[in-house]
Order: C-alpha cells, then sequence, then structure tokens
DNA sequence: CTGTTAGCGCCTTCAA
DNA sequence: TTGAAGGCGCTAACAG
C-alpha cells in the first residue's frame, strides 16, 4: 500500500527535547527561553542557548503551528498573470514580509471570483496568520465571507472596498484628475477615458476621476468616448480599435492602466496613428518600459512596491491588535511627463 | 505576559475526530477514507463521506504534516525583483503547483548567494517537501550545500548546474548561435556581446553561442565587444555607454537577457543612435513590450511560463521516485523577427 | 475490513 | 524559578 507523504530521507532535525537534555533541563525550559514567555534564570538561558547553537536547533513551524493553534505564515491571494502592477506588488510584499519574519503563502485569483474564494479557502486551511487581497469584482459574495466567517486578519491591496478592513491603495481620482486636466490644458476636448474590469474599485475611481475633470473644465463627456479595456492587453487593443472606429475620433486618450495601454499603443500602431499628433496618450500605471516606446509615455507611477510593504505592516498590526479600528491608506501617484501627452518628453 | 501566537476568534474547524463521531467511526477510518490509504467498505466510505460533507470539514494542512512528518508545500527560490522573466516563471509555477494540490511558499533570493542560502533554510524550516530554485552564481557553497544535507527534493529552473539535479532550462546555446548567425547572414562583423551576471550558466552558455556563431563564421571575436551588463537593467545601460564609447563602435549588439535590453535600449536613446542603421539589436528573452518600442526588439522568446509548470511537474515525479535519476530538460527558444535586427519586421 | 494506540514537535496549564 | 503532563489534529503501526 502507498504511504502518504512520509519524507523519508532526510537528515533528523534536531528537536526541542534534545535540546532541553542537552543543557539539562525540561523542554517547557527551553521553549520559554526561545520564545520568551516567562522568566528564566539568566544562568538558565545561557546554557539553553550554548546547547541550541551546539546543535544547531532551527524551530519546526509546523509543530508550533500545530500546538500554538497558529502559524507565522501570511497568505497573498492576488492575480499573477501577467501585469507588471501586481508583479512589482508581490515583490514589495515579500520584502516586508521577510523584513517581519513571516513566511509567505501565494494563491493567485486570476482575478476570478471562484477562484479568489478557492484560493482564500485554501490559505485558510493552511491557517494563515493573516492575509493580503487584491480583491475581485465579485469578491463579497465569495472571498469576504470566507474571510468574516473565520475572523481572519486581512488587508485590502489595491482595489478598496468600504472601509471594512484595513486597505492601502492609491488616490486613484486626484491622480486621474491631474492627468485629464493635463490634456484639457492642453487644448484636448474629445478626450476618451479607457477604463479597466467592471466593478473593480480602481476602475471606478479613475472613471469617477476622468468625470470630475472633464466636469470641472466645463466639457460635457461623449459616453461614446468611455470604453472599457476589461483591465487587459487585449481588452485595450480592441477599446482602442473601438475609438478609432468611431466616425468622430478622440483626439486624446486616458487609459487606466499598463496592460491595457500595451494594446491600446498596439492598435495605434496598427492603424499608423502618430502620437501625440494624431492622438494624444497618457496612462494609468508608469510601466518598467513606458520611457521605451516612443514617443515616451506619460503617466502616473504609483508607488507599488510601497504599497506591498505598507500592506504588510498593517497587515502585522492588525494581527497584533485584531480589535483595532480599520484603516485606509492613500498612497500618492506621481505623474512623469514624457512625450505621448504632446509636451514633447 | 504576552502570548506567543494563539490566533483565538476564528471559527472553531472541523476535525477529523467530529467526523468521525458523526460517521461513528473511527478517527482512522476517517482518515484513510480520505487518503485512501487502505481499503475501506464502501458502505462505511460513504458514510464517513456523507458526515463530512455535513459537517463541512477541510482538512487541516499543519496537522497532517507533523504527524506525516512532511508537508504538501513547495518551495520557491528565486529572484523576485524586477524583471519580467522571474516573474512570468513564477506564475507558471504557481499555476502548475495548483493543478498539482501544492500549496506554494516563496522566498526571494535577489539573486544573491547569502540571501539564497538564508531562503533555502528558511523553506526546509517550513518542511517543503521540496522546492525550486534559480540558482545564483553562488550557490554550490551554500544554498546547494542545504539542500543536499537535507536530501530536499529539488529542481533546478533556468540555470542549470552539471546534472546532479534535475532541471529545466532553454537551449541558451542553440538559440543564442542563431540569432547571432542572423546578424552574421546580414553583413555584421563587428558584433558586440552583451552577456549577463558572470557565474550564472545562462550567461555562460550565450557567451558559448556567441562565440560559436562567430567562430562558424570564421570572424574572430574581438574582445573588447564582449562586456557584462550585470543582467541588470543600469549594468545594461552602463555597459552600452561603454561599447558607444569604444573608437571603433560595433555595428550590431547581441543582449543576454530583458532586463540588460532595457537600458542598452536607453542608452543608445540617449547617445541618439538609430537603430538598426547606426546599430542593429537583437536580445535574448522577448519582453512584452518587445514590439512597442521602434524598432521592434528582434528577440529570443523563452517559453518561460511553460519552464515554471515543467519544473513543478519534475519535481513531483522527484517527490514520487526519489531515487530515479536526475533528468534535464532543455525547452526551445523562438526567434521573433522585428525590425532592431534590420530586417525592417 | 476496522478500531486502538502511540506518537509528530511544540506550547501551556498546573504543581512544585 | 522550574518540571511534568496534556493536548493541538492527524497518520500509521499493530491488533483484532
Amino acid at each position: 500500500m502507498r504511504r502518504f507523504l512520509r519524507n523519508d530521507g532526510g537528515m533528523a532535525a534536531v528537536t526541542m527535547t534534545m535540546v532541553a537534555r542537552e543543557a539539562g533541563v525540561s523542554v517547557s525550559t527551553v521553549s520559554h527561553v526561545i520564545n520568551g514567555t516567562r522568566p528564566v534564570a539568566a544562568h538558565t538561558s545561557r546554557q539553553v542557548r550554548q546547547a541550541m547553537e551546539r546543535l544547531g536547533f532551527t524551530h519546526q513551524p509546523v509543530a508550533r503551528s500545530l500546538a500554538a493553534g497558529a502559524t507565522t505564515t501570511i497568505g497573498v491571494a492576488i492575480p499573477l498573470s501577467g501585469d507588471p502592477f501586481h508583479q512589482e506588488l508581490f515583490a514589495g510584499i515579500e520584502g516586508e514580509a521577510r523584513r517581519q519574519k513571516f513566511a509567505v503563502l501565494v494563491s493567485d485569483t486570476s482575478d476570478d471570483p471562484e477562484r479568489e474564494r478557492a484560493a482564500v479557502a485554501n490559505l485558510v486551511a493552511h491557517h494563515v496568520r493573516g492575509m493580503l487581497i487584491s480583491p475581485t469584482a465579485g469578491w463579497t459574495s465569495g472571498a469576504a465571507k470566507v474571510i468574516r466567517e473565520h475572523r481572519l486578519a486581512c488587508v485590502l491591496v489595491d482595489r478598496l472596498q468600504r472601509a471594512q478592513f484595513d486597505q492601502v491603495g492609491v488616490e486613484n481620482e486626484r491622480a486621474t484628475v491631474t492627468l485629464v486636466e493635463h490634456l484639457l490644458t492642453k487644448g484636448h476636448r474629445r478626450i476618451a477615458c479607457m477604463s479597466g474590469r467592471q466593478g473593480l474599485s480602481t476602475t471606478e475611481e479613475r472613471i469617477a476621476g476622468y468625470r470630475a475633470a472633464m466636469d470641472a473644465a466645463g466639457v460635457a463627456v461623449d459616453e461614446s468616448l468611455v470604453v472599457s479595456g476589461d483591465s487587459t492587453d487585449t481588452g485595450g487593443r480592441r477599446a482602442m480599435r473601438a475609438l478609432l472606429a468611431l466616425p468622430e475620433r478622440p483626439t486624446a486618450v486616458f487609459i487606466a492602466n499598463d496592460s491595457m495601454s500595451m494594446g491600446a499603443l498596439r492598435a495605434l500602431n496598427e492603424a499608423g496613428c502618430l502620437i501625440p499628433d494624431d492622438i494624444a496618450v497618457v496612462c494609468f500605471d508608469d510601466p518598467p518600459w513606458g520611457d521605451l516606446c516612443s514617443p515616451g509615455l506619460t503617466a502616473i507611477a504609483q508607488p507599488t512596491f510601497a504599497m506591498g510593504a505598507r500592506a504588510v505592516q498593517l497587515l502585522a498590526k492588525r494581527i497584533e491588535d485584531p480589535e483595532a479600528t480599520p484603516s485606509t491608506l492613500r498612497l500618492r501617484g506621481e505623474v512623469t511627463h514624457r512625450g505621448s501627452c504632446g509636451c514633447r518628453g
């Protein structure tokens, strides 16, 4: 009969029991020395530490977790496929987690509510101490429920919700206003807005920013210029084609994320449109290649890496004090002027 | 006194004991039903399954791991900072791991041997069932040792070593030859080679490919044209500046990865060099933005995502049969012709 | 085919 | 200031 698991052959690990024997004390003393959970005589403590040193003791998180009822692992549930944004976000998370001595368990959501629910359930099963999540449009009825049921420490990243959880994102509306205002200042009136996936808070906030700027300038929004690129590369291409097929083309376009801007630029190239002469382009997210295309892309640079790090910090606080009132952090994006807006970067 | 861990407040989980009681059988029977580790009467089995269903039982991997002496988690130790390559690789890994029911624990190596050793040790402490690693230049004396000591199942990704472990990478030399041959065919003779970080196997193999192609064409290599960009963005920029500062500039350059090509293109732009007229460019890795810069980048597209997936498959096999002889998988890269080589893409 | 039992390594209450 | 002992939830001998 096939054995279940059982990872034989690995070097036998040094356990607390061995350390206790070596130091001539009890296991409980060793445990308390390690965790500082009760006063130990300086003398004894030293003995134990030396024994640990000699034997090369390292903790076994799984045993500790079982006994303590909680791990030192945090879960991360985000879409992993493709866009530079989430990838950099993840790098930020991992770095700060390491600093805080958390292990990181990842589960891709593919930006799909059902997958997201499964991902969260999986993380819960692994007894993660808390989790970071970049919620999908349909998370409320799935993942959110699971999290609440388990009273899991949780921080929302990027896509914020109604302040029920800790969360960290950027000032989407404000940044978008700045960008669209810039286009208006340069005389554009037919400004298109290529928004992201329906239902994401970032999508809504960026659209709101677009409308606010247009309103403030007294320019009526032509609704045929407000299209969705579904937050993806291919979606952006499709959306841009649609805009170009309009009887009266826009003279400028605001694109709500990096993936879509890739697709949009492709469509523009295919159509032989010149940027910024035929159409000016600005976008949210400053992708790494933003200065390599010509003209360079005028964009909002998000502090993506920092966002990941701050999220972990919020989570650590939440774990420390589960009763604290949830806080929302809005980081500021920064405009990078290059040539695509017509500024000659 | 502060309590250690203890994650109170979470909903009490359904345990196997509860299922056993509900089904009127013993825990061991429940365990065997779940794991299929011994024959169970169809009748009993059904009882158990129904009980699980009613109670909403879910496994507790940490308890299972402690008892079984091994987890169902695999560790991933790769550099996470920046380059699209490792990010896509990771996406490939995560996807296949999910399919195989592995949880994924990540630890950034930052491409630094010491960090890498720490990352591996950390994964070992978490009792990962096996790990995937994209080894740094100095891994032999650090991480490799730890892995051997613990007899850990391990698959090397991208940067291959001397067949002591299972490994999967691409045909670096062959692909590079193709690319450089292409430049030679177009009449270039002063072809520069911007290589990656010293000591990485990919670096060596790509340099070897460059030399092989030059040799085959009977062109002597001008050693001043073989420079290192340290595999990074900034390194690539520096290296390209150096090439441009040469008394006799190269007429073409082969760049050994995507990050460096970003830096190199920047340097080229700054210097006002026209591609491909002043200098033709080809590179290893086909970055997502390869068709957005103008002219588009002629490049080797690696099957990065697939590489991650295959690595997980190899690992699964290795875990299944620890004694099998290690296998090496070489995936094929594909040339994408665009304008930067002078082909008018 | 199934139940009983002994741990896995660690944390923590209770006694001393 | 310390030790002894029980238990976290699960797996896997060992007996029926």
